[in-house]
DNA sequence: GTCCATAGTGTCGTTTTTACACAAAAGATA
DNA sequence: TATCTTTTGTGTAAAAACGACACTATGGAC
């Protein structure tokens, strides 16, 4: 087998060629208002001062998945963190110091109940998706793909639920789809729609903390949903 | 800086976790009934004579998509190939010998114009998706992604036009749908539709192959696919 | 008791989707 | 040369989904 037939290569590799893998993560988060990224202010060289996405590198004995799961874990407090990879970026020079590949993994959160402390400890930050400073290295890019994947996936899946508390207001949910899609809807057709899919149960509880009149809380209904035919949601 | 820091490790880095990076691709054609995949018969250790997968291993120099580009050529003969990155792929155990990650791209290639040399120098062949044997190591999965993004991406980008030749007909678009989305069609509808569309032309020629009377030939236009307004095709 | 801010609700016209059947062409064949 | 056969090509009507739209209800604040 020659040099040329690609796989054939495998047990003859070049050492040189091993490169060091990262994983980035794109933590969403949603304040009843506009939806959020977690970024931290990197305390060293390069770029230091510099905003940036929550990251590290991939250890010989865990995936990808499990380098974020640890990762998530390690600047949200959090375990089991809705996650999805979103992509694999590999430009040459993407990190100056040492050829890296890094894949980008986006993480929806619910913005109450990560720990305060982490924030403070790795001077991480809040910011708008559409307010966001510019990032370093790709992770501009990271977050705008991973946006568009955010936004294709929860028009089919049921993901919304993660960036909200388990109980909600419709307000809350139609806002939520909102900030995703960065768009407007109708609040008749909204509530229309999201009933027609038979996928949330209304409780007898009211929020009382945005209006005198209170507005009825909301709950996810995993079972339905499973059971549901449809395959889109909004 | 810590060591639990995340990025903070970046420059603290253990050469022990760097990795092989590989990309694997999954070649789509069409032959007028099914859609097929290219795949080659390993003819060398671990997992000798089992079916795989066209892959390779990422460079010190190159991105992933120039990987990509250059497994491509090397196993059609073809460049200028649509292509688009899959997911990255990294059990710790998906290759044996060493501690590989792969990233997938899908490609799509007209079935008639690539080398025959190739196919006959790499043991290449193609199959239908449907009825393609076991692949080694994780590639079954990469397959069942890849088919998955191709159903999704050719709902809303004029991609299946890249898996035709260059003048067409309505039935062979038909026909190339339902492979891809493994159902069919109502044809009235589906021309309904796509003529809706805006973004072929209908040309003078006729293909005379397949029946006494001929049909039409269509072509993708891309100036109107840029100018048109909606975004979804199928 | 009035004010005020937010919650909650239904209809109708338009658009899109779906289901469905027959005539035309032209070479093959008798 | 008539007819058989196979494939192409075409329209309509009913159903469903979508989009636009405005008023009443609630209940605490004042």
């Amino acid at each position: 087998m020659n040099q040329e037939t690609g796989h054939a290569v495998t047990y003859q590799y070049d050492a040189e060629d091993k490169v060091l893998a990262a994983v980035d993560c794109i933590i969403f988060g949603f304040d009843e208002e506009d939806l959020k990224i977690l970024l931290i202010k990197r305390g060293f060289e390069p770029e230091k001062g510099k905003w940036s996405l929550v990251g590290g590198f991939l250890k010989k004995e865990e995936t990808m998945e499990d380098a974020a799961t640890r990762i998530l874990e390690l600047y949200t407090g959090l375990d089991n963190i809705y996650m999805e990879q979103v992509a694999t970026f590999s430009e040459v020079d993407r990190d100056p110091v040492e050829r890296t590949i890094s894949t980008a993994y986006y993480a929806l959160i619910n913005i109450r109940e990560h720990s305060k402390n982490l924030i403070k400890q790795f001077s991480a930050q809040w910011f708008s998706v559409s307010n966001a400073p510019h990032l370093i290295f790709d992770h501009d890019r990271m977050v705008q793909h991973a946006l568009q994947r955010l936004r294709n996936r929860s028009a089919t899946e049921p993901i919304g639920f993660d960036l909200l508390p388990q109980k909600f207001t419709m307000r809350q949910l139609q806002k939520l789809y909102e900030a995703i899609w960065d768009a407007p809807f109708d609040k008749r057709n909204f509530i229309n729609k999201i009933n027609s899919l038979n996928i949330i149960d209304k409780l007898d509880e009211k929020d009382m903390t945005t209006s005198r009149k209170g507005s009825y809380l909301y709950q996810f209904n995993a079972e339905k949903y499973e059971k549901r035919e449809g395959k889109f949601l909004i």
